[in-house]
DNA sequence: CAACTTGTTGACAACGGTTCTCATTTGGCC
DNA sequence: GGCCAAATGAGAACCGTTGTCAACAAGTTG
């Protein structure tokens, strides 16, 4: 059988994705895990994060340089406001935009919706 | 200056673009300007390519193997409902989401808000 | 605890899409 | 035609990701 065992690494990946709300790359997330200490290597990384993937327990976005990010996925369901100039991060949370996938989603027969939400803009610290 | 020239290449591009609704790689667009009888190189699809994106000619979107693919855009902003298995795309379009995110910046004070919405599915004919 | 089985890891090669380099060609202009 | 900057083609380089395979270790059994 295909039984998955525990090992330091694995739970090392999924401490570090439990720590922050944000999409880590992979090669972000690798270099983290050296800096704690772990042993691990970036290979392991792909793996561990195809594994939870797999098993939903991540999220898994691609950016428009075609880098894959993972964020743990999440009971709380949510988005982000980022400010373009320092970085500064809000969460937001609500029902509109799910509810406006779900309705388009229906208008098109689609099942299985799942959707990417990314606010950026300038904060009020940054504004000119 | 930097005056844009009309060469055979990019005026060949276009016009394959112009025959299909679907977003297609560069790659495949690549081939099918070479069975098309035209003299292309994969290196000139990738420069006018990124050049219509850069004009707003053309949508651009990754697909999860971090592949990229372009299709010709029809003026308005709009977001896309894409079928993950077979890549089958359909325009959305309405006030929605643009007054949610909107609303969603002036709570928090930020501006020159722009956002990323993407929405993925099974398609009615991919649906198990 | 030791032996064993099998999933897992690490180091590195390989892969694929995209971008860069640079010599050569070509479009637009005099 | 002649000039010059923009554009092209060919191939190398790049980079994130995946595959290969020998060495390792988790869990199990005696």
């Amino acid at each position: 059988m295909n039984q998955p065992r525990s090992t330091k690494q694995r739970s090392a990946v999924r401490d570090v994705l439990a720590a922050t709300h944000e999409f880590r790359s992979a090669q972000d997330l690798h270099t983290e895990l050296r800096q704690r200490g772990e042993t691990i290597s970036l290979a392991t990384v792909y793996r561990t994060l195809a594994m939870l993937h797999e098993n939903q327990e991540i999220d898994q976005l691609v950016n428009d340089d075609g880098e894959a990010r993972y964020r743990r996925c999440s009971g709380g369901h949510h988005h982000h406001l980022v400010c373009r100039s320092c970085g500064r991060t809000v969460e937001i949370e609500g029902p509109a935009p799910e509810e406006w996938a779900t309705r388009v989603a229906m208008v098109h027969g689609f099942r299985e919706i799942s959707h990417t939400i990314e606010l950026s803009g300038l904060c009020p610290d940054c504004s000119p």
